[in-house]
DNA sequence: GATGGATATATTGGCTGCCAATATATAGCA
DNA sequence: TGCTATATATTGGCAGCCAATATATCCATC
């Protein structure tokens, strides 16, 4: 998988790991990779600023996560995040509809042949 | 459908429209337009310079139409083009599925329940 | 003969958005 | 004391597509 080509698809897929329940940024990360079966490799680079992101347009919440170990920021996904996610895969659909159909054309369906 | 949404994917369109026969780049164009469903529209600053990269580097090859009317340069898939194109079509299947799985996990397939 | 739209090709500059590299710190193991 | 995994954060860079712009022909309309 090309580095480059989570672009533009990112935001959905920080949303979908945090939908079953909160997560810090290194779980994300994990969990992203985990979930692709090990082809998407996000980078620290790439993800929390997005994750600051999305908090500072309201999609995600923070707190510090203080019980025990090491200090982490548990990210969890709010009202307006979980609207977020229903149009990021709605958009997903959308986008794979049209490049697919330019590159794997229906042979003419419909109007009997 | 946002404007940016093809990076990364724009030679396999390309080479996908070309593929039942040589087209000019206007024609490209509004293939790609057609095969979307009106999704994508490519601009001239986005396709031209696409097509020549794409001749440079072997994968098309074009000549100068002078069947009557207006001048337009004819591009064709090379043997080259045309495994390129297969090997677009098998990237954008990782692709999806890497970026599918993530949106939409499976819920624990196999190991009995 | 002038205007305007569709057809047709081409180039330039700019910006978005992700990555690579780097920095810091803790914990556990050898 | 060194290595690896965990954990967060910032900076600089640049690939790649778009917007804007330029040019030219053909055809319809006025």
């Amino acid at each position: 998988m090309k580095a480059d080509a989570v672009r533009g698809h990112l935001d959905g897929l920080l949303l979908a790991v945090l939908e079953p329940g909160p997560l810090h940024g290194y779980a994300i990360i994990t969990a992203v990779q985990r979930r692709s079966a090990g082809a998407l490799e996000l980078r620290t680079g790439t993800v929390y600023p997005a994750l600051n992101r999305l908090e500072r347009t309201g999609l995600l919440r923070s707190s510090w996560d203080s019980t025990g170990e090491r200090k982490r920021r548990r990210y969890e996904l709010t009202d307006a995040g979980r609207r977020a996610l229903a149009e990021e895969r709605s958009a997903w659909q959308a986008f794979t509809a049209a490049i697919g159909s330019v590159l794997d054309p229906a042979p003419h369906p419909g109007h009997a042949g």
